[in-house]
RNA sequence: GGCCCGGUAGUUCAGUUGGUUAGAACGCUAGCCUGUCACGCUAGAGGUCGACGGUUCGAGCCCGUUUCGGGUCGCCA
């Protein structure tokens, strides 16, 4: 057996290695036998090479050749030579490797699929072969995209002097927010483990011991329900910094997603990024991260619908509550009624009483749910405020709750501008496509817990409230603003901190805000209100979702596509069928009795 | 937990008002083929129509249950 040693990837030739002697590993992508003429696409990580074998090879040769078939691996060794008939379509394709030697490394059954076709395969069916669909090259690229970024983000952070520090993956469970995965302990029964929903108190912990400027590239864990763009497990780029305030963390974000667009997708990006108040966000959007790639914003109508004959609308605002609509620009020829009536019934399922709407024809004829309660002047009114015209639809959603008419509205407004196009990209001097990007900032520091029938941390409780709402931390929680901003790319939440606490005299306080005891205090976070007490520096920091800022960067639909091995949306996995079933004496060494 | 969508050869799909033996393409197997690159030609194998139950003389098709996958609302400090 001959000692073959690898010359270069199969993607690496080209016309200047013409007359080299080669020796390349790789899968077969592909066999064309021409009787005594056989051609093999080889490929690697880096792209695909022609081997030729004609009759000038061996018999020996044609019987190894013979043997081969897709998605084996083998050693070829040949000479480099221009290609009779070129192929325009592949980076190599002025070129092909005249075989001199060739042995398969390893045979392959027949693979479930085409690896060149998987964007045509069900994707249970790949994930459940997902090491298979992993050698398509589109593939590939994504896990090799998502690579060269967590590289950026170490040079980043690293030149700015961050110090990347390990945290535990085995801790304690403080169960305020997403539900933690939990591991039984052995030693301690009846006791466990928590996965981290983040490193938020070790990097806190980590600016108390001095570190000053702490990063990780960290994996998080959250029992929830998954989605398109959440995943159980997933990764953050985790930050935290001493003696900082918003700017600085905001100035070093910014530069980092500059950084990552201009490097892996030569788009420039312009900073600062535009930054928006919450309730902003909240009232002309209804969402905390809002898509501004297309208009359709939130109209409130109130004052106009208040003292109208319609009770529906009247009666909810007497009792304080909001009627509010957009106006669905130009979709009247789209929006046909059997369309609108399966909107309606989508934005029922959302928590919508109802969706009012007025559909005004091209030619200015209407159809509409409730202008005929509404008196002409009020009709005009409202389409006045909406600035409605001929071709336009008007929704109008009304209930009791503010929030919750804005967060449908929200709603709407989205799946109307996906369905019908409405989203512009802007684009660079260069027309790419830049993101669009938006830091909400002033989040409320309390949200109203109507299950728990208290308040509590919108983002965690140890982030630090806006000074000049300090005052009020106990008279008016609710109107309280937190240090807080999350960063947004076209509509989805890419990151997100705060600048937190570092004073006890206002952690006390929020605490109490928060309706904690004594001993729950002490239970859940006694070791950092315990560390804090021999000196905390002012810091704050930020996590960037790194899997969904991936995704984005890369136009992926889902984040599975950017996860090398995904979980499906009941959170098993299909390549390992896990979770699994664990054995008696396992379960017994844990003191787990199953019911 | 709610709502919506889907499951038919290995893969992607078609399958008429419920009616004989469920089709196609790709892949696979065998044979032929010296410039292919979506190679070509010939022949062939391959199906518990997700599962269970019901209606019917008869079910891939209708009904119910269930399972798996996708989307979404709740949830995700």
């Amino acid at each position: 057996m001959k000692k073959f040693n690898r010359s270069n990837y199969c993607g690496m030739f080209n016309v200047s290695n013409l007359g080299e002697t080669v020796t390349l590993y790789g899968w077969v992508q592909k066999k064309r036998e021409l009787g005594k003429l056989i051609f093999i696409d080889l490929r690697d990580r880096t792209g695909i090479i022609q081997l030729a074998l004609d009759d000038s090879a061996d018999e020996n040769m044609f019987d190894v050749i013979r043997e081969i078939k897709s998605e084996y691996i083998i050693e070829a060794k040949g000479v480099i030579r221009e290609r009779t008939a070129k192929n325009k379509n592949i980076p190599t394709g002025e070129i092909e490797v005249k075989l001199i030697d060739v042995k398969i490394l390893s045979e392959a059954q027949t693979p479930p699929f085409e690896v060149s076709k998987v964007s045509e395969v069900n994707e249970e069916t790949r994930l459940k072969y997902r090491y298979l669909e992993l050698r398509n090259p589109t593939v590939q690229e994504k896990i090799i995209i998502r690579h060269k970024i967590a590289k950026l983000a170490r040079d980043y952070f690293y030149e700015k002097d961050f110090i990347e520090i390990e945290t535990p993956i085995l801790i304690k469970s403080t169960p305020e927010g997403a539900r933690d995965y939990l591991v039984p302990s052995r030693v301690f029964k009846g006791r466990f483990f928590a996965l981290p929903q983040s490193p938020q108190l070790y990097k806190q912990i980590s600016m108390v011991s001095g570190f000053d400027r702490y990063m990780q590239i960290a994996r998080c864990f959250r029992d929830e329900d998954l989605r398109a763009d959440r995943q159980p497990e997933f990764t953050q780029i985790d930050l935290e910094a001493s003696f900082v305030d918003m700017e600085d963390i905001i100035t070093l974000a910014e530069g980092f997603i500059k950084k990552i667009y201009k490097e892996i997708l030569d788009v420039e990006i312009k900073t600062p990024f535009r930054r928006m108040p919450y309730s902003e966000a909240m009232g002309r959007y209804g969402s905390d991260k809002p898509d501004l790639r297309f208009g359709l914003e939130i109209v409130s109508i109130e004052d106009i619908v208040q003292n109208c004959e319609f009770k529906v609308f009247a009666e909810t605002v007497k009792a304080g509550g909001a009627v509010k609509g957009i106006n669905a620009k130009g979709l009247s020829s789209l929006l046909t009624r059997r369309e609108i009536d399966s909107i309606t019934e989508e934005m029922k399922g959302c928590g919508a009483k109802g969706l009012a709407f007025t559909k005004i024809n091209n030619d200015g004829t209407t159809s509409s749910s409730y202008e005929k309660f509404f008196t002409d002047d009020e009709n005009r009114k409202i389409r006045k405020e909406m600035d409605a015209e001929n071709g336009d639809v008007i929704f109008i959603v009304a209930d009791k709750s503010q929030s919750l008419v804005q967060e449908i509205l929200g709603i709407l407004r989205c799946r109307l501008a996906e369905k019908f196009g409405l989203i512009k990209e802007e684009q660079d001097d260069n027309g790419k496509i830049v993101p669009n990007l938006l830091w909400v900032v002033d989040f409320p520091l309390f949200e109203y817990d109507c299950e728990e029938k208290r308040y509590v941390a919108k983002h965690h409780p140890f982030t630090s409230p806006i000074d000049e709402d300090l005052e009020k931390l106990e008279s008016f929680p609710e109107q309280v603003r937190a240090k807080a901003y999350d960063l947004v790319l076209n509509g989805n939440e890419v990151g997100g901190g705060s600048i937190r606490i570092n004073d006890p005299k206002i952690q006390n306080k929020m605490f109490s805000a928060l309706g904690f005891s004594e001993e729950e205090i002490e239970k859940r976070f006694g070791f950092l209100i315990e560390a804090f007490k021999y000196g905390v520096p002012p810091h704050g920091g930020l996590a960037f979702g790194f899997d969904r800022l991936v995704m984005l960067m890369l136009g992926a639909k889902s984040i599975r596509e950017v996860i090398t091995f995904p979980k499906v949306a009941s959170s098993a996995e299909l390549m390992t069928d896990s979770p699994g079933e664990i054995d008696k004496n396992q379960l017994s060494e844990l003191g787990i009795n199953l019911q």
